[in-house]
DNA sequence: AACGTACACTTAT
DNA sequence: ATAAGTGTACGTT
């Protein structure tokens, strides 16, 4: 089935997603619009729902790799919380250092969290702006509050 | 195929 | 504050 892209408003910026009915191929950050569809979840997502999107389906999870390792330790963890990259390596059996790589080439941000991955000391990287970064756990932890009335 | 370097880190001086 | 340790990927021989 062929690869179809679509975009949808998160906040300031625009989130667009390239997939079918199998798989999230990839998701990116811009600040332009991109006409089309994304798939439903996303869509709650950016609107403040909570939504876990580990529900989607993307090839990164299923390569039986170190990365693959550390994508599927990462969807574990859960909306409006966060992990660090020394916990993540524990659980994936590998240093921080390479989740940081893995994290830097995440092909699919947000259905892989890697927005929820924080340093020891700190807040940690993005590749986007790092704005995005500190906006998408705001957002989750509004959804949260609003969530559990 | 080997080698050097770069990292979205961490821990111990 | 700084340095050493770390595992993988990627470009250059």
């Amino acid at each position: 089935m062929e690869i179809i892209g679509g975009s949808c408003r998160l906040g300031l910026w625009f989130v667009h997603v390239w997939w079918n009915d199998t798989a999230v191929y990839q998701v990116r950050f811009a600040t332009t619009g991109l006409p089309g569809r994304v798939p439903e979840p996303i869509r709650q997502y950016c609107a403040g729902h909570v939504v876990n999107l580990s529900q989607l389906n993307s090839i990164a999870v299923q390569e039986d790799t170190v990365y693959g390792r550390i994508y599927r330790a990462v969807q574990q963890v859960p909306y409006g919380s966060t992990s660090t990259y020394g916990e993540i390596a524990r659980i994936a059996g590998t240093s921080p250092r390479v989740v940081g790589q893995a994290m830097a080439r995440n092909p699919v941000p947000l259905v892989i969290p890697c927005h929820r991955i924080v340093a020891a000391g700190g807040i940690g990287g993005f590749s986007s702006p790092l704005e995005i970064k500190e906006a998408l756990l705001s957002l989750e932890k509004k959804g949260l509050r609003r969530a559990e009335k």
